[in-house]
DNA sequence: GTGGTCTAGACCACG
DNA sequence: GTGGTCTAGACCACG
């Protein structure tokens, strides 16, 4: 499992080792029955506070991408494939869905907005 | 000029001011001239600090929206269309792009991240 | 003598009001010995309080540019043309020289700041 | 990190605080990663108002000069030596185009500014 | 500890 | 009346 932490970013550190870890569950990169590493390791390997760590771990297994059993450690939970599909979707979705609800507000014409959509899909 | 402000979302009080007087200008609800209510009386109304409408108008002549006289009041700067055009697009743009960015960092194909777009679209 | 207030701008009506009559002093569009408008004439004309015009006033006398005579109205005080270009001379030289102490202040190389100095006074 | 403020200016304390650290940024003095202090540790420092150091540091990061991290700390922001000699050449030119918009509005020679600016610039 | 938001006051210049 | 600046507090999420 990698997780790498960016200081230039505005986004928590809880928030990313959570979004990284759940996109390398998501999109396959680990799979039911994979060990993460322990909160502790975690934490010393990113040289950020346990809350941290835990604080993710927590988040995700309320998401039930992962279950933790005390004392043998935290494991991907297991999930089928079209589970993962939704669950991509729905991240997706929730996004996606914020900027759809401007361009409307604002009164931007489809037209407009999936040009946006295509050259942002090409470019980056 | 109309502003409501949700006291159940965790959006900031400040940022609802300024989202809201900003869509105004850039749809043309409100054009080049028109006075804004004062910092003053605007607080009154929602029952916020003074400090609080202080920092949304300031924020929005930081973008070049309105303009601030003092001993006047605050007014909407003079702008073209396509200047405005243009103001929406990047409004749009920055949002659309969080979701399209997560969605190819999840490996989701082109054809269902459109079809979200499109479902979005017509159901919002 | 011509005022023209602009509302656009965030220059106080007294400063803007100021400026324009002392540019017509020192450029010789107004000589020694004319009459100004009356306050109150002027704060009609302008639509702005008498207190405005007055602050400009008192401001151009003790400058030494007017001379108000209580009951008979407001002249251009006698100044020879060399105190004239003198004036201008200083009135650029303050402007110019925050630019000049920013530019040596931030390490900006002389024909750098000798480059913008051309392009803005060929351009504006 | 050095800011030494003036009373008897009437530059307000804010722009103080944000032109000197504007400087260090732009001349190299503070480059790319280096921490600044802490908002509270500034505003104890100088012995100002925390809301007042808050302001400056929110400027320079709407400039794009910082990054703020909830929780960890304020950042010099990357950018490039090209982007900051732009930088350096905006903030000057800003400046020096009031000068010469005033010589031109007066009717000075262009050879009166040049020995103006030569001047000023030997003088110093 | 850090920054982010918010309040309730104050005094100033300007109109 | 208007906006501009500033203070001394508060509570929050995050580390």
């Amino acid at each position: 499992m990698v997780v790498l932490l960016s200081n230039t970013d505005n986004e928590p550190l809880f928030a990313q080792i959570k979004r990284q870890i759940r996109r390398q569950i998501v999109t396959g990169a680990m799979v039911t029955g994979d060990e993460l590493p322990s909160m502790r390791r975690l934490a010393l390997d990113l040289q950020v506070s346990l809350i941290t760590t835990k604080r993710a771990y927590d988040d995700l297994e309320a998401e039930g991408l992962i279950r933790s059993m005390p004392g043998r450690g935290c494991f991907v939970a297991s999930q089928t494939g079209e589970y993962l599909l939704e669950k991509k979707r729905n991240l997706v979705q929730e996004k996606l869905a914020e900027g759809i609800a401007l361009a409307r507000d604002l009164g931007l014409e489809r037209n407009d907005a999936q040009t946006l959509f295509d050259l942002l899909w090409e470019n980056e």
